[in-house]
DNA sequence: GGCGATCTACGACGTTACGTAGTAGATGCT
DNA sequence: AGCATCTACTACGTAACGTCGTAGATCGCC
């Protein structure tokens, strides 16, 4: 099952660091918010952000929505919702699955295999 | 436990191409060779093979040794062992890992999710 | 109802990755 | 020496992304 669709481009710097934003904000963002909360790392162009929410709504990473004249935007999915698509997307990309999760499961540390077995376990739980 | 470690781009069309036949040899493979194996596929310059190789050298997903006059390419680490490195640098990227490992185990397949306890069982067998 | 502040839409430019290939020069066989 | 082969280096087009400017739509206020 090697399933030949491309993987998608990781987020660019200014991409994440918006997105960071977005999930960190408790409801959708105006661009200028955006604009504001970024000013104390870094000095961009009100557009700038501007152009990087809209680049991400035509991803559909965000969605917008109208709030007076100005759109606000906020994350399309959680974040551990997007990492979680990857990790499917990355195992996929394998050839042989059993062999990548073996590879993926030693490479977790104590913690994290604890979190799976406990992930596990709460599926099995629920789904039978 | 952010890290902001840029995740790697994902392998272009043809480089994915070229990987592919390096998997799947059995050793390491001269450039004129993955030509040949791709000529069933697709049409290029043998140069073309020659650089995306070189790329992919670069950076480090291929490793290249002499034989005679010639550079043979091997594959720097097998499929799972990237498919493996990816699902690691996804769960890097989420803000909580527990909920990213929800949502991943949510995600998977039935079968997924018993090869994964399979994977776990032996992890904690060799473990302790 | 017009003015100024604010917002959006759209275009633009530089950089980098990647697909693609050509040319020139090194190397090795006969 | 001569020919085939291989590498090194350069190059060009396209697309994504970081970055911003300008022009025109909108809203609140006097």
């Amino acid at each position: 099952m090697p399933p030949d669709e491309k993987a998608p481009r990781p987020l660019g710097d200014l991409e994440r660091l918006v997105m960071e934003q977005l999930w960190a904000a408790d409801g959708a963002l105006t661009v200028r918010e955006v604009h504001e909360r970024l000013s104390g790392t870094r000095e961009l162009a009100y557009t700038t952000v501007m152009t990087v929410l809209d680049r991400l709504a035509k991803k559909q990473l965000t969605e917008r929505e109208r709030a007076g004249k100005a759109w606000q935007y906020k994350a399309a999915a959680p974040r551990e919702e997007m990492a979680a698509d990857l990790m499917r997307d990355a195992l996929d990309r394998a050839g042989d699955r059993r062999e990548a999760l073996v590879r993926f499961v030693g490479q977790v540390s104590d913690e994290e295999a604890a979190l799976l077995r406990d992930a596990l376990a709460r599926l099995e739980e629920r789904e039978g």
